[in-house]
RNA sequence: GGCGAGGUAGCUCAGUUGGUUAGAGCACAGGAUUCAUAACCCUGAGGUCCCGGGUUCAAAUCCCGGUCUCGCUACCA
């Protein structure tokens, strides 16, 4: 393959709602960081990019729960984020963010050009409005009767039933899924992205063309895609937060976020340009740079598939690869912050990095265990136990060791310097090892170039191995011990180290991509400038020069003890308990709206009169049948007694409760709700249930078995 | 429910277009050693390749059916 001119890298934007966890830096950040530091290290021209996206409904909803604005909740994550990257050592060469300027410039000038040249299905029409909910209704949130098959459910875009494809005007009986109501029609402009005329291109691209070079999962998520009917999605929405809509009709919209948050690579490449005094441009028009996107595999179909479209037709070049990873579990479970089950990169940072307690060694010592666990191919798990193991069982006794024992030896046998080669002594061992180096190098290239970085890190590893067990047959200790009766121990001696020096120099290189604090460290060592971590310089065996004095021998690790990792367990669960306690507890707060959001309570709905209430029907009822509805995994139907009559009620609880063990529960039933079709199945009437925090569902119903049909007021 | 990706040693994972006895690291057991952070080095044990059929001289690999995990999607008035 031809090398590129150059190449962009790009890191997928993280949400600026939270902090985000180890699993995030595992999936997109470290690989990119590798990559990109493998690709500087061969003095490629490379530009590395990522942002925080501060866009779309997420930030304003967690604004209302911290009791604050949009603004500032990115304000308050956003610098977070970008110094938790840098102490990892995850080295963009712009964090943008999405809110700047720049980036509602780039992004309005993308729109404006798709929209001006018809790119987009630009409708000036009128279009259904729900006058309760006050907004217009995306073709997905309006239902009617199907004009071909009579199908009385079909959705503004599409026939269910008979697959139809269908736009609202279509429908019989058009109903708002949002209120019920029939819409009424007003003059609106929407914008779509019309995937479906791109169908041929990326069938064309992805799935003849990067079948090969693209990872299984990614290709097979395209496919899926692209064979079940690609559909014009919306890019614009009816919200105030965002990059304003810059065309006519466009008041009161905003770009919806995922057309805006991709472009912000592209102004993240801008901004870039002008700190550095360098032409963006070609990073996104030439079609000799290539383009790597890093990414989590929930957000294949945006890099794979809509981005391209929009790249496409922006005249810009397309990713040669999208790399994306699997997901990190941890200790058994899935990663989630909400409910306290993650490691925030914020807090390994604060425990491990900051305090004196190994500082940048153990940024490496995270980079190491994540990256020989990434999830390149299934899911993966983090264990503390894992992280112990592998800090101990690698790092520390065999990358470190073999530095250190070197070192030791070093000045103790050659008196702290680099010794002179004898040739006529040199053997099979010496050649070998010179061997072994050249092939390590290929390998990690070739294995990097496939974006195989746990591999590849495996053989950097597997390398100290072999400097072990050089060490270990050449056995210089115990030629120092004779060399009295042998005249030619000491130049033996001062093989095998100069050949251990040499290599030591040549891990530095090889480890830098994956270890950059601990290449630093070696340099130190070593006392060479950074410049000799040149990837082309591995393979050489004349790195440091004969006579050279080297510094006195330093750790670059530390174990990590049995207690540590038991603390980080019991905290881990203490979290996890703790988030349990807070969402349990659902106290009215009278602390404000931070401490709700806190417990994750829900912002409160504004103020209703008695007689709102008053037209709710609310009823004791008694589940006397629970079945499954079929081809619905969250669907349950119930048979319910309410005295007066047994009606059929259907609820989204499956997932929480199975049939057999409800039925005969008294619950809360909401009696005069309209009824409403779904899965075939007419219900009449809706469950109360209560949700906290975690998701997890409860019944509402008396203390005590009261007669079905009660009234409740 | 539809689609996609996975299921290989106790753990983390490799296994190219079917082809000897299915590999590596960690952990484990035994041995050797002392320069080194009780580190290193050598040897060994350890597998119904998720289950059931089929194709083939030959299947971890190809085909069909099932099952479990994860993701996308539908459905949660």
């Amino acid at each position: 393959m031809k090398t590129p001119k150059r190449y962009l890298i790009t890191a997928a934007l993280p949400y600026a709602n939270g902090l985000k966890h180890i699993g995030h830096l595992a999936g997109a950040y470290l690989p990119a960081d590798i990559y990109v530091r493998y690709l500087k290290a061969q003095n490629r021209e490379v530009v590395f990019v990522c942002g925080s996206d501060e866009h779309g409904t997420a930030i304003p909803i967690q604004a209302t729960k911290e009791g604050t604005t949009a603004q500032a909740i990115i304000d308050k994550y956003h610098p977070i984020i970008e110094q938790n990257f840098k102490d990892l050592g995850i080295e963009f060469d712009i964090y943008h963010r999405t809110s700047d300027p720049l980036h509602h410039e780039t992004a309005s000038e993308f729109f404006k050009d798709l929209e001006s040249r018809g790119d987009l299905e630009t409708k000036t029409s009128e279009q259904y409005f729900d006058a309760q909910a006050n907004t217009f209704l995306a073709d997905r949130y309006i239902k009617g009767t199907c004009p071909n098959c009579g199908h009385d459910e079909a959705y503004g875009d599409q026939c269910e039933k008979c697959g139809k494809s269908l736009s609202p005007e279509e429908l019989i009986n058009p109903v708002s899924t949002l209120s019920g109501n029939a819409p009424i029609k007003k003059e609106t402009t929407h914008w779509y992205l019309p995937l479906n005329r791109h169908e041929d291109f990326l069938r064309k691209w992805i799935l003849e063309e990067h079948a090969q070079d693209w990872r299984p999962a990614v290709v097979g998520q395209c496919k899926s895609w692209i064979e079940g009917g690609l559909q014009p999605r919306a890019v614009t929405r009816d919200l105030d937060w965002g990059v304003k809509v810059p065309v006519a009709g466009g008041d009161g919209k905003v770009l919806y976020v995922w057309f805006d948050a991709p472009i912000g690579y592209i102004s993240a490449t801008k901004q870039w340009a002008i700190n550095n005094d360098k032409d963006w441009k070609p990073f996104w028009n030439d079609p000799e740079t290539k383009l790597v996107h890093f990414i989590g595999k929930d957000n294949i179909v945006f890099h794979c598939i809509i981005f391209p479209v929009m790249l496409k037709l922006h005249g810009n070049i397309l990713p040669e690869n999208v790399p994306a990873n699997e997901f990190m579990n941890l200790e058994g479970d899935k990663m989630s912050t909400s409910r306290g089950w993650s490691i925030e990169m914020d807090d390994y940072i604060n425990k491990w990095i900051k305090k004196e307690n190994g500082g940048e060694s153990l940024a490496d010592c995270l980079r190491f265990y994540l990256n020989s666990i990434a999830p390149e191919s299934k899911d993966s798990e983090f264990t503390w136990k894992g992280f112990q193991d592998a800090v101990n069982g690698e790092l520390v006794s065999i990358f470190a060791n073999y530095v250190n024992r070197t070192w030791v030896l070093m000045h103790k046998l050659t008196n702290g310097k680099v010794p002179k080669i004898h040739t006529e002594l040199l053997d099979e061992e010496d050649q070998a090892l010179l061997l072994s180096v050249k092939e390590t190098k290929e390998k990690v290239t070739a294995l990097l170039e496939q974006y195989k970085f746990r591999e590849a890190q495996f053989e950097v590893v597997n390398l100290a191995r072999l400097g072990n067990q050089y060490m270990q047959k050449k056995e210089p200790w115990i030629l120092a011990k004779h060399i009295e009766t042998d005249p030619t121990a000491q130049a033996k001696i001062d093989n095998c180290m100069h050949g251990c020096l040499q290599l030591s120099a040549n891990l530095a290189i090889l480890i830098n991509p994956f270890l950059p604090f601990t290449a630093k460290k070696m340099c130190h060592l070593m006392k060479v400038v950074p410049k000799m971590l040149e990837w082309e310089n591995a393979g050489n065996f004349n790195l440091l020069k004969v006579g050279y004095s080297l510094r006195a021998p330093e750790l670059l690790f530390r174990k990590i003890e049995d207690e540590e990792i038991a603390t980080e367990l019991a905290q881990l669960n203490a979290n996890a308990a703790a988030k349990k306690t807070k969402m349990e507890n659902t106290t009215p707060a009278n602390n404000g709206a931070e401490a709700n959001a806190e417990k994750g309570i829900a912002p409160l709905k504004p103020e209703i009169v008695f007689d709102d209430f008053g037209k709710i029907d609310l009823r004791v009822g008694t589940i006397v049948e629970a079945k499954k509805v079929e081809k619905a995994d969250k669907l349950l139907e119930l048979l319910v007694d309410l005295g007066f009559e047994k009606r059929t009620i259907l609820s989204g609880i499956a997932m929480h409760f199975n049939p057999e063990d409800i039925v005969g529960k008294q619950v809360t039933i909401v009696a005069n709700l309209a009824p409403r079709k779904m899965r075939g199945i007419e219900s009449k009437g809706m469950i109360l249930m209560a949700e906290d925090a975690n998701g997890k569902l409860y019944f509402v119903r008396p203390t005590e078995a009261i007669a079905a049909g009660s009234t409740i007021a």
